[in-house]
DNA sequence: ACACAAGTGATATGTTGTAACATATCATAG
DNA sequence: CTATGATATGTTACAACATATCACTTGTGT
């Protein structure tokens, strides 16, 4: 695909400007996550290369390179799911804001939105009250995305009949 | 402990008013949670109740315990530490709030507190417009308490000089 | 006492992640 | 152009968390 091939030239760009690389394994496995289009676990994303492109990777390989692109902030790791996905603004060049992810349980769809600053502001006084400190403002809501909603919702319709 | 057993009895009776029973195993269970008064896993939560009661409890029982704990409100799972936690408020009557779970990394202390409706409205409507389905409003952030964060600080300043 | 459901035990297996160590590749100074 | 160190990847083994399946026990209502 010619816009995937986009954004992993505008990642290449990235790395060169942090002194890091882009090597072909992890652009491999950041042209995966982004392809799937949804949050997948090491090892799914490993079945995934190894259909994509004939390339098998050990697990360890990808587990160093998924810290690699997490830590480049290309990708997130969603810990409610133990799942990774691509980061929905690899291509903006603006600051990122603080992200709350929607993880559908069904089908594994990832929405990237930005919580409203006064929401986390809220989150965070609520946090040092409590006597705690907060490490990353990072939010992961377990949710259902409407098409798996609806789904269910035709299912359930079905079985009372 | 005095006040455990009186925690205890309270669970008992809550169980019976659902019609569901809270047997031996599972007040070894719910008992060693609240004992332990912090997260366990599951597989500590085996160990403890192997050293506490002498009575050892395989896997499979354990999950099924905490799933139905789970079920009857007594015990919260957090899922983004793959441990679960006595509910804050097992001896109140009083019904419970949208819990917000504070985990510290370092020593696994849970603070559950309640999210000011406001907030928790505020991230509703986020969802709702950005296309998803809330399944459950539980809150979970990963954090340090006070203590840890206070022996960390102290680690690191030592190691400067 | 009997039948049925609920609860528990035992064993095997699946899933996610890490530790430890070996090898390969790249960049560059001699 | 090769020797060197740094970075990246491969291999194996295993730890931690979780579920599937089937068998056995216990408790309850009739």
């Amino acid at each position: 695909m010619k816009h995937i091939d986009g954004i992993i030239q505008h990642a290449e760009q990235h790395c060169k400007a942090h002194g890091t690389r882009l090597t072909v394994k992890r652009k491999q496995v950041l042209a995966g996550l982004i392809q799937s289009g949804k949050a997948l676990s090491a090892y799914e994303l490993i079945d995934f290369c190894k259909e994509q492109y004939a390339e098998s990777i050990p697990a360890m390989s990808v587990y160093r390179i998924l810290e690699f692109l997490e830590k480049e902030l290309l990708v997130h790791k969603l810990n409610l799911a133990n799942k990774y996905v691509a980061c929905a603004h690899i291509s903006c060049d603006h600051a990122h804001g603080v992200p709350q992810f929607l993880i559908c349980g069904k089908c594994s769809k990832v929405k990237e939105i930005n919580i409203k600053p006064s929401t986390v502001a809220d989150l965070q006084l609520t946090v040092r009250e409590a006597g705690f400190k907060l490490i990353s403002p990072q939010l992961e809501m377990n949710c259902l995305c409407d098409d798996c909603f609806e789904q269910t919702a035709l299912r359930s319709r079905k079985s009372i009949q």
